[in-house]
DNA sequence: TTTACATTTAAGCAATCACCTAATTAAGGA
DNA sequence: TCCTTAATTAGGTGATTGCTTAAATGTAAA
């Protein structure tokens, strides 16, 4: 699978709250469909549909016991989009940081101002 | 505004590959609307939404300068994001440990073997 | 003042989403 | 074997999404 489609789904399956209780209660253990349906006031097929999307991302996995699977959280998809936002934020203090050097300068030459390209924010 | 709802909000702006490039570029600068719409193979309006999509989820500001709009980044959402996903990372890694240990336990006393609640994924 | 440019609003459309109820599958226990 | 429990599939509905084209808005430049 391409890698934004990875993200895309990562980040669509996280924008949804019942999604994201359902993976912080995974996250302190795994647990049954029943254990984790029963939090919530929906039916069990609108839970079984979010599981669903939890486990396209790959944020779940399932494993079968006779009846009953057991749901465990997977860490990894969280890393891989926590990376990606952890470089857009990075790219732009680099930038933040170019722009208050330029500033700087700026005020050093205050007698002969240039124009900036950018503004800040 | 709910955290939750704010959550939401970035989260989904981030699940589509063309809003997700557009916060790209505009990490690294400033960029009027025309600038961004130029890179996509869309209709102005089209990219036009997707910018209200951003703004909305608070990630860009626009500060209009007469017809252009000078559009920028906004790092802070990305935190609240970034922060939900390492607590559950987080919180995740704490529940493997304490299994580990578990596990260890059970192996000094292999003589004596106990059910485990849960089986590690 | 007219014209051109940058961008947004309006309106419409097909696809997807988040739910629902009813029916189905599959395993365990009486 | 029959019944119960656990969970999913099927099918339907209203709301939202991501796009489109056409029209409107607001500013600058001729």
């Amino acid at each position: 699978m391409r890698a934004d489609d990875r993200l895309s789904r990562v980040f669509a399956a996280l924008a949804d709250q019942t999604r994201r209780e359902i993976l912080a209660q995974l996250s302190q253990g795994s647990a049954s469909v029943g254990e984790v349906a029963s939090r919530f006031d929906m039916s069990a097929p609108a839970v079984s549909q979010h599981l669903k999307v939890l486990e396209r991302a790959g944020l779940i996995t399932r494993t079968v016991q006779a009846q009953w699977r057991t749901l465990s959280m997977r860490a990894e998809p969280l890393d891989e989009a926590s990376a990606w936002m952890e470089e857009q934020r990075r790219t732009w203090n680099l930038h933040l940081d170019a722009l208050d050097e330029h500033l700087g300068s700026m005020k050093k030459d205050i007698s002969n101002p240039q124009d900036s390209k950018e503004t800040k924010p």
